[in-house]
DNA sequence: CGAACCTTTGAACGGTGTCAATTCTGGTGG
DNA sequence: CCACCAGAATTGACACCGTTCAAAGGTTCG
């Protein structure tokens, strides 16, 4: 947990000391708790600051007017969201807990002088905005032209590159809190068709999934059925991805 | 197409003359033409500077490596896009001309010194960011939960009151350049699919497309039936927007 | 050890996709 | 001004992926 964001952003810029001790500032606010699978802020709500999640896993999601419900953004430790949000009038989505939370709010007049005094943190925070709308786009991309399979599998792979670069991996796959509704909210299908999917990438011995614990037993081939490149998580500097199932890599393949 | 730029961002905050003059002298930097049907920028290269549109329309789209296309956004005249990619190592997705286009390309320290010398011009360029994001996130719930019909619907509401917003309607319609096969990227549906859900659309007297000509038949109904509400598209200040059809309002149902 | 939630299973249905023609339209050249 | 052409729209028949509904097992935890 310490040095969570330091260790995100030293993938993309180099931090010097006071920019890493200005962020341990920032996860040493008085941090909150939230219970699992409770919402945080709803749609129609005002803005608050932005959110920093310290610990645990969260959403942002949409629901239609009868119910139907679309995740839009999976949150895991070290993730930050509605940065800059407060500009708008209200909210036009929801924020939920999936698992139970720590996470701290941070005001936007306290983002802005973070983002005056540090200017390598200032372009860490707008390079954080454009990877998560990069990831926004590839979920489109997901939900209108993946198949079933493919879409479950390509989910699995961001989550796993995404709690790699925090170091919530271990040894090819992570724990993972998600249950079958929740990863049907993600990828637009019901729950029951989600079930038979985990079963064919099981039968097809890509993955393991028993309870919380995902182990991903064919990293490459798993890519290759998700149509999975982890360019739009633009991670520049990966010297030390520990690489999956001992021998294989994470670089893109193609 | 004069003041463009400083029509839209003064539906979220004032500007005074020079941000108006600054903005308008980005307009006025030696435009580019691309023809219709031809990609400004592709997936894997280089990020360059910003684009504005200046006429004409375009969309970001991405590519599964065995050919599947999925549009991301409609970029409309007076959108800009890929503010701040320079900083990303290489683009993840596409741009792409639907008709012939006007646009200039803005490098990013001529954003970052207008940002400076225009505080206010700041703001509204990290509003435009925002509501980006938030139609993008719009777009995930389109292809996660809406049916055909909801779809191709939601799209329709969604030009119009862009178009309107920077003056591109005519009494309660709109000029369409796309083609159904565009529909089809844009919905992650088939173009075959798109076609009988637009003659449902005009069997239920929705809406009238003919060629290039859009016309909203009844605004409220189409906006339920897509369950469109413009909240997302975060306008402000909406005093002048002329309204459909005569006597409706564009104001959400709920 | 029960209750709540999650996962799994089966059978039938239906929304969309696929494939292949056919018709329409707008723009072009003769 | 008209014939032509390429692209776009439309149609029909059929297949299939994913949904729906309902019920039965499993797991977890108080």
């Amino acid at each position: 947990m310490p040095q969570l964001l330091a260790r995100k952003y030293e993938q993309f810029i180099g931090l010097a000391d006071d920019d890493r001790a200005a962020l341990q500032h920032l996860a040493d606010s008085p941090a909150r708790t939230a219970r699992a699978r409770t919402d945080i802020i709803r749609e129609g709500e005002q803005p608050r600051g932005a959110m920093l999640i310290l610990d645990g896993w969260a959403s942002l999601y949409k629901t239609l007017e009868d119910g139907r419900r679309q995740m839009l953004a999976m949150l895991l430790p070290g993730d930050l969201c509605e940065l800059n949000a407060s500009m708008l009038r209200e909210m036009d989505h929801s924020l939920g807990t999936i698992t139970a939370l720590t996470y701290v709010e941070l005001p936007a007049p306290v983002m802005e002088a973070l983002a005056i005094d540090h200017p390598r943190i200032a372009s860490a925070l707008t390079w954080d905005l454009l990877v998560a709308a990069a990831i926004q786009r590839e979920w489109t991309l997901n939900l209108g032209q993946r198949s079933a399979l493919e879409r479950i599998a390509h989910l699995i792979c961001e989550m796993f590159v995404r709690l790699n670069a925090v170091g919530l991996t271990q040894a090819g796959g992570f724990d993972c809190p998600l249950t079958q509704t929740d990863l049907a909210e993600a990828t637009g299908m019901t729950p029951v068709h989600v079930n038979r999917t985990l079963q064919d990438l099981r039968a097809r011995r890509l993955i393991e999934w028993r309870g919380r614990s995902v182990v991903i037993l064919r990293w490459q081939d798993l890519c290759s059925a998700a149509m999975f490149s982890p360019n739009y998580l633009h991670i520049e500097r990966s010297e030390d991805h520990p690489g999956v199932g001992g021998q294989q890599s994470m670089e893109r393949s193609t």
